[in-house]
DNA sequence: TATTTATGTCGCAATATTACGACATATAAT
DNA sequence: ATTATATGTCGTAATATTGCGACATAAATA
């Protein structure tokens, strides 16, 4: 039902990077990943207050988009930041929001009328 | 169902801005109003390959989170960015991203171990 | 070999999001 | 006053997300 293909591609992947932090959990996860250097899995389950398996998914989404990877070390799972793909969307955003700030003169509520 | 007060209130405030962001229809209200500084409502709806009233609610959502704000102008209503909130929303995301990318090492497939 | 352990998969329930038509309201124009 | 117009509201259907328990798998260990 989502008609996201109506859209310019590089929106579509912008708004994909911004799903992606758009749960608490999953930032989370990013936060842990960078303060630990070691990223065992199962760790991650631990410190996140949601049950394995949805953390799991969650370990999941951030892998689709290449924002992590898992490294198998026989039983265990190392997962860890990838910064080549954080930093593309980073750049990605970052040119978003300055075209959006550098817009010049916005109404930013200087008349009297009535807002909403 | 959702567990989002379990975490870090900022953690939730960023989530809730990357969320505004997530899909592609808004990120393209945002680039309109950046682009048309007269920001009338219903050109907002020609400009978007969505019904009105779709289109609507999408306003309404980057109004609750205080990215836009409409000024009422007879029967029309001029939305407008608030660059106030966006870059306040900004720093937010430049500062969380700082950390997530200055992390120092991390593994990158530089072993010759399976990964996932 | 049997058991433990860490991870992965499946299916399901609850909730949220997305999209839209039909209708309501309120201002402007005829 | 009537009509046209722009915006707002409601209900609802389709789909996506979130969360989890139960079970499967595969490696390490006893």
């Amino acid at each position: 039902m989502i008609k996201k293909n109506k859209f310019n591609p590089e929106l579509h992947e912008l708004s994909e990077f911004a799903k992606a932090l758009s749960h608490p959990a999953r930032l989370a996860i990013l936060e842990y990943l960078a303060e630990t250097k070691t990223c065992i899995s199962g760790d991650i389950s631990d410190y996140i207050p949601l049950s394995r398996t949805t953390v799991y998914q969650h370990l999941k989404e951030l892998k689709a988009l290449g924002l992590i990877h898992g490294e198998i070390d026989g039983l265990r799972v190392n997962y860890c930041l990838c910064e080549s793909t954080i930093s593309k969307y980073r750049a990605m955003f970052d040119e978003f929001a300055k075209r959006i700030e550098s817009a010049g003169i916005k109404c930013e509520v200087k008349t009297k009328k009535k807002c909403i």
